[in-house]
DNA sequence: CCACCGCACAACCAATCGTTGTAGTCCTAC
DNA sequence: GTAGGACTACAACGATTGGTTGTGCGGTGG
């Protein structure tokens, strides 16, 4: 439908450089007359004039001129394509669950200190595809709970626990607990939580299934992870049903959905984020994000009293 | 050489975001098979593969997911050149002489405050050509001198004199004038001034034809104009020769030029920048910049005593 | 185990693209 | 004024690309 094409961009770009068509066909190996009919093709599609022919050459028009930056931004942004898969030379790629929670948080913060460093961000089934991608080098460092019980890392993997993250209950306006400001674990007890999305067999179920085993608490990985706006809805609208969220999640609901966030005490569950990455993998921009990451948790040294997480992390 | 598709791309963001190729195909109203084919295409290209097909449907590899939020970037980008040259909801287009004067800071200074207001740059001849443009509305506003002796502006367009700009002297090292800090305009009679590209008939070669008969001074407005850095070259190494620049000017040069910027006094040159538009002109970006133009004015007042600007300004 | 679902391959046809050859236009020099 | 040079547009032809229909293959679920 729209269908430009990115060889007539280059060719529009290269001739606006060289300012004679015959100029730019040498440039890319082709004919004058091809030029002519590439940039004939790209001013049918623009529906404007883009040259003025001269008997000295092409000139732009106001809106050749108009276009051009946005032309040299295409092909910019073909480039970045390009490179993003390009082995070799190419972002950090980096393995985090999901976009809201908290190692998704610090890599925007990466992002925010560093915005030289190109960040591709991916999100794999569970840690055992995520150590496989860094071992054969598909990705550069992953955020995972490291490990689950009887679970060992490779050799040629490292691992580095950055970051603790308090899990908080989400009740519906409806629910027993809505009004508490803040509940302990043992009060949660008999109450139904719902993790959905927690494919059995990944560290995320047996991160619950500790919990679970430690509080004697009554949690439900069962049912198909329809994405998180259906468990929104059902949530809201529950007396009964619950579900833990990160602290830090940036989850976006309806306002008149009422959700309430209620912290969790004596002890706070936290979720043990380690980062992953392969002992030789000498991309510049990992380092780079391992200081950063080091730094971050030096300046704020959280609690580590009165917080919960599995004995095998 | 690249050859990229943007039709396959857009192709591979369809899929990705359906999850089937035939979804994508009954969206983007084509054959299964030519999907495939497509993203095969981009695949051999990219050199890496991109989903994973399964038999309910196809998923995206890491190398996907990585190139995912490219090719969106991708798609965007051709959005914003598409609308780059269609008349209606399109970019505030203004015409400014060259990209380091005072206007082109201006209008960077505009961008940094109004980030959400599209802007393209274009260069037009000179100002009959600018005043045609406005009238034509195939561009919104102008930065020229208005106007010279004998020159009336159309009834439909308006001008505002919106920013003076003084002139400094770009002398060489070996220049008699070099160590000076300043100079008066009268020092400078008898002195060659090289202005190339004022080509005559423009508002900036009357500009320099009334500054020449107002003080006497040599100024030299032939010779083809080759570009800055030929210009710049010839000022470095002449004694006799320099040029004037306006004081905003962000000039780059080679450090061992020693190249001096020197202000001029007694009176200080400037040229007396005016903003001409449309009257009837509805653009909502126009506005913005006008009432940017106007506080931007009202608080950096100019001292106007001790500067010279054409009669007809 | 079989039926179904989803993608890939093959063959055919149409449209596009690049090439060579040529015509038209503008500028300049004699 | 006219001839020549420089530059782009148009025409015709061959090669390549891209889409369609028809079919095969493999994984999934009952």
């Amino acid at each position: 439908m729209a269908g430009m094409d990115l060889d007539a961009v280059r060719t529009f770009v290269t001739a606006a450089d060289a300012g004679r068509f015959q100029d730019a066909a040498d440039d890319l190996s082709i004919t004058q007359q091809a030029v002519s009919k590439r940039i004939a093709a790209l001013e049918r599609i623009l529906g404007v004039q883009l040259f003025t022919r001269t008997a000295r050459g092409a000139k732009l028009t106001i809106d050749g001129q108009a276009f051009l930056p946005h032309a040299r931004a295409l092909l910019r942004a073909e480039e970045r394509a390009m490179a993003s898969v390009q082995p070799g030379s190419r972002a950090l790629r980096v393995d985090v669950l999901g976009r809201r929670g908290g190692p998704a948080g610090l890599l925007r913060e990466f992002h925010r200190t560093h915005p030289e460093v190109e960040l591709d961000v991916v999100t794999l089934f569970d840690i055992d595809a995520a150590v496989a991608a860094i071992r054969s080098g598909t990705i550069d460092a992953s955020f995972r709970a490291v490990s689950m019980p009887g679970w060992r890392l490779p050799e040629d993997v490292e691992a580095a626990r950055v970051f603790d993250e308090p899990l908080q209950l989400l009740t519906g306006p409806a629910h027993e607990l809505a009004a508490a400001r803040t509940v302990t674990l043992a009060e949660l007890v008999g109450h139904r939580i719902w993790i959905p999305g927690a494919a059995p067999g990944t560290e995320w179920a047996a991160y619950y299934d500790d919990l679970t085993a430690a509080f004697g608490l009554t949690i439900e990985t069962t049912g198909p992870d329809f994405g998180v706006e259906p468990l929104l809805d059902t949530i809201a609208d529950s007396r009964s049903l619950a579900t833990f969220v990160s602290e830090q999640s940036r989850l976006v609901w309806p306002a008149d959905q009422g959700l309430r966030r209620i912290d969790v005490r004596d002890p706070t569950p936290v979720y043990p984020h380690s980062l992953l990455w392969r002992r030789d993998n000498l991309h510049p921009a990992l380092a780079a994000f391992r200081d950063h990451l080091r730094s971050r948790q030096a300046e704020a040294e959280h609690p580590t009293t009165g917080t919960w997480a599995p004995a095998w992390a």
